[in-house]
RNA sequence: GCCCUCGUAGCUCAGUGGAUAGAGCACCGGCCUCCGGAGCCGGGUGCGCAGGUUCGAGUCCUGCCGGGGGCGCCA
């Protein structure tokens, strides 16, 4: 039983002995930031005060008093601080178990909560029209995807990774007249893509003078380049789903014949319109124009009903731009017209990148390439610049500086604790050292505070991958691989493994403690799709 | 005009009701007889503004100011 679970039985069982009822989510245990606070508190006297018709303080000192008299594992000392706190300072050993706890666990088993309990969620990211070369935000959006998906699959999730392909409409009709001008030697018309890529595009392409099938072999070109720079930060995909395979299956028209016949659908001014503000959103929506065309919104409907009802998927996690905003009520609407629990639709609305000085434009060919990106720090920096923020907040990029600071990008710093560790492991096979078993590891030498901070990170990764998990947060894995780095480091430089002054039992127990940090930095790292190196 | 979102250190960002608000970068000082100095240690300024709720507010509510996004028979 892990010493949060011991902590909070003890303190439910003393307030009923005091009288006071807890309800189960009353009693809440949190590491302290601060060290003289204890290695655990509870804020519950200030919860239950007003229930227990006792004042904060004093509530917290009747229990802290019961506590005392109990005997509770690994509990050194009880104190009451600041308005009603309880802190509870626990002996070193609790922290040996739970290296016990991480060797034990090992890279896969070791903060692995089974949060989604084999439910099959897809997660469906990027989706970049293949109208140009994938830029630095569809590279965030990447990262967090593929990130997400790494995270819930290691919670308990089934994770499918898709990539929506926007192959038909009018952006391909623009793409395709780009072509055929450039071709002509003509400049791109109004509305167009101006970029360099169209003009090389323009120059392979040999067949008919017909815009679908010039747009047609340019998207198919663009989707290879977007491929392959995807490949390059390791961002793979389970499926590419076309946009012109739903259109031409005839799904697009059964949505909107199902939709009918459950009688959400009605004809005006030549169009057919989806009745949305019967499930939330604000105006009725157009699926069908006057001119016979579905929308963007009927195909995007389509889909949605194959996701959930044809492949059947329990969760779906689409990650968009901010600047899809306004699509959300109007998707959400329409699932649940098809009759799927609209919980089950879930939108990660991303910022987005705006870049020093200007923002980018598709059309007008300012963007910075993500290949450049990868090509200057390289695929692990390039993906931990993108993982070190939430994805809810606007950024700024700034690529001059992001060029001139590539050596400094944190990445480094965790990669070069795990190299450490390596280089550990290294010199230890050479002077013929190898670890005992850990059952025969005499843990309770590991008292130096850097040994214990190391213990202490790795307390933490459960929650953190429960935490981002949930919150759908990958940059929380981020911020703790950082702080096992630092930790370890510290213990690095003030706690040698092997030396002189060393005795071998202190060794022994250390090179367990390094081989616990490698496997959380194996993890954190893993989880974001970032290389483990033994060398740097 | 209406809706959403964000405003924390010079810069990039953590902190989603707890105790004295943190990290990286940048800047200034220290630290290599032993496992890799891409490291360690020290140095400081800040919650946009004004109310409210609470034992307690950067965090929740209201208003204002400022940035971004959205309100198509475009995709």
């Amino acid at each position: 039983m892990s010493a949060e679970t011991t902590l909070a039985r003890a303190i439910t069982e003393q307030l009923a002995r005091l009288g006071v009822d807890a309800p189960a989510d009353a009693v809440q245990l949190s590491r302290p930031q601060r060290p003289e606070h204890g290695d655990w508190s509870t804020n519950v006297a200030l919860i239950l005060y007003k229930q227990a018709e006792r004042r904060p303080r004093d509530l917290a000192e009747e229990l802290a008093g019961a506590l005392r008299d109990s005997t509770i594992e690994h509990v050194e000392a009880i104190e009451v601080a600041g308005p009603g706190f309880i802190n509870f300072k626990l002996s070193p050993r609790w922290l040996h178990d739970i290296l016990r706890e991480v060797v034990a666990g090992g890279e896969t088993g070791y903060a692995s909560p089974d949060l989604g309990r084999g439910e099959r969620v897809q997660i469906e990211f990027v989706s970049a029209n293949p109208t140009g070369p994938l830029h630095v935000g569809n590279g965030w959006f990447a990262s967090y995807g593929d990130a997400l998906g790494r995270i819930m699959s290691r919670a308990g999730w089934k994770v499918q990774r898709e990539y929506y392909v926007n192959d038909t409409g009018g952006q391909i009709r623009a793409l395709g007249e780009s072509i055929l001008a450039r071709r002509r030697g003509e400049s791109v018309p109004e509305g167009g893509y101006q970029g360099a890529y169209v003009a090389e595009l323009a120059e392979q392409y040999d067949g008919p003078e017909e815009v679908v099938a010039a747009g047609r072999f340019a998207a198919d070109r663009i989707l290879d380049n977007i491929k392959e720079t995807l490949e390059q930060i390791h961002v793979r995909f389970d499926e590419w789903y076309s946009q012109a395979s739903i259109e031409e299956s005839g799904q697009v028209a059964d949505t909107i014949a199902f939709l009918r016949r459950q009688g959400h659908v009605y004809e005006e001014d030549g169009a057919v319109w989806l009745r949305s503000t019967a499930f939330g959103d604000t105006r009725d929506r157009v699926l069908v124009k006057s001119n016979g065309d579905a929308t963007y919104l009927a195909g995007d409907l389509a889909y949605h009903r194959d996701k959930f009802l044809v492949r059947g998927f329990d969760r779906v996690i689409n990650v968009w731009g901010a600047d899809h905003h306004g699509q959300v009520a109007s998707i959400k609407a329409g699932v649940e017209a098809l009759g799927v629990e609209p919980g089950r639709l879930e939108v990660r609305l991303g910022q987005l990148i705006s870049l020093v000085g200007h923002r980018m434009s598709k059309r007008a060919g300012i963007y910075v390439p993500l290949s450049d990106l990868i090509q200057i720090l390289g695929a692990d920096a390039a993906r931990l610049v993108t993982l070190l923020a939430s994805i809810d907040q606007a950024t700024t990029l700034d690529l001059d500086r992001l060029t001139a600071e590539s050596a400094e990008n944190p990445v480094y710093y965790v990669q070069y604790a795990h190299a450490r560790i390596a280089s550990i492991d290294r010199v230890a096979a050479e002077r013929g050292i190898a670890r005992v078993p850990i059952e025969a590891t005499d843990l309770s030498l590991l008292t130096h505070p850097r040994e214990l901070d190391v213990l202490r990170s790795l307390v933490e990764l459960p929650r953190v991958v429960t935490d981002a998990a949930l919150e759908r947060a990958p940059y929380k894995v981020t911020n703790w691989v950082r702080s096992l780095a630092a930790a370890f480091h510290g213990f690095y430089h003030d706690c040698y493994v092997m030396g002189e002054d060393v005795p071998p039992e202190l060794t022994q127990a250390r090179l367990w403690l390094v081989e616990a940090a490698r496997i959380g930095l194996a993890i954190g790292l893993g989880l974001l799709g970032v290389d483990a190196p033994e060398q740097m």
